[in-house]
DNA sequence: AACTATACGGAAAGCTATTCCGGTTAAGCA
DNA sequence: TGCTTAACCGGAATAGCTTTCCGTATAGTT
């Protein structure tokens, strides 16, 4: 992430703000589950005990810091396509990998209106999505529209956001309505005569 | 829209008040089609040639704006209900329905975030939309469940949301993108075996 | 122990939304 | 017409956030 191109020895990191920012991710976790992405800067950093500037140093855009939030969570989803592939079958597979994805997407507050928001910021954590998101996705897609159960002119990409879209929480419904709403999506990509 | 030509008791409403109202919904429409329904105040009075303290005395809600310009609309698309259940057949006139309430959300860039916003000011827009469009759509619904065709374990309340949802607009995809994801929810709609 | 690049905290600046109010004007009436 | 008055107007003031800036403090190095 940082680069020694100069004739002076790179500097470590600080112990101090090494811990600032394992208190800042922390807290970021917790208010995002609770208050959503959008909750104020300032509501984080007292959590974390420390001052604003310091959020902004580590995190000059929001979209830094959720991302770093979520980075393991993303990698966790990508990273469970290969044994869904291996266990089941094709649609099988898509279905669960699906579910799991959209679980994660339902549990994170105002995480997909983010993902939407026209604010170019959060063009990276699009990017995100996709290169990490998207090529596990891809691999279960292909298998299944190549076996014929699923039909072919949808991409992951279109799946990805569509999903996403799709979970964003609806004020007066439960978690459960957007759950509901995926699993009719999901039965829309089968085959049908 | 306005006009009461029966002069009772109370003052007639003053036609420069009058005047100033039909420019901010003339104007806000113009800007909500450019910008979005969360444009800033400012851009809409000034298109309008008037100050901030006139919108917020018209139209004390943003939401209070947003419906105003969108009621003729709304009233437009639930009013074509009867004549497709009476043109077409219980599928199709439901599809067909459901394509005319996509289209409209579709372009109205925004439209569909404020409708699941989290401010309760658009607990009046969603209110307006369940009892304007509701009934409609549960009438086309309806015939298409008693018919066997559609699933019936989805409400209209649910599709009314789930299509709002999908509407939203994906940066760097067309709205088209939109229209393709509904046609799959909608294809999820239909039994199959 | 001294030195200095890093990092800290919070004040300041910048934006918007929303409220408030002194001055203005259209409507009603003689 | 001209007067009276309630309704209305514009924009200054207020409020809540985000983001930048900078003087001070300190970890890591020598």
């Amino acid at each position: 992430m940082q680069e020694n191109p100069s004739p002076a020895a790179p500097r470590r990191r600080r112990a101090d703000a090494q811990r600032n920012i394992d208190a800042l991710l922390e807290a970021a976790k917790t208010v995002f589950a609770g208050s959503g992405v959008d909750a104020p800067a300032k509501e984080i950093t007292d959590l974390a005990g420390v001052g604003v500037g310091t959020l902004y140093r580590h995190f000059p855009q929001r979209s830094d810091l959720v991302t770093a939030v979520l980075r393991r969570e993303i990698d966790a989803c990508a990273e469970a396509a290969p044994a869904l592939s291996a266990a089941h079958g094709p649609d099988e597979a898509l279905t669960k990998w699906l579910d799991r994805y959209t679980e994660f997407l339902a549990t994170k507050h105002g995480l997909a209106s983010a993902l939407h928001s026209d604010d170019p910021a959060f063009e990276a954590l699009r990017g995100s999505f996709l290169t990490q998101l998207g090529p596990a996705l891809a691999a279960l897609l292909d298998t299944a529209q190549a076996a014929g159960e699923i039909r072919p002119d949808v991409s992951a990409k279109d799946l990805l956001y569509a999903i996403a879209l799709l979970c964003q929480p609806v004020p007066g419904e439960e978690p459960a309505y957007n759950l509901r709403m995926v699993a009719v999506l999901i039965d829309g990509l089968r085959y049908r005569t």
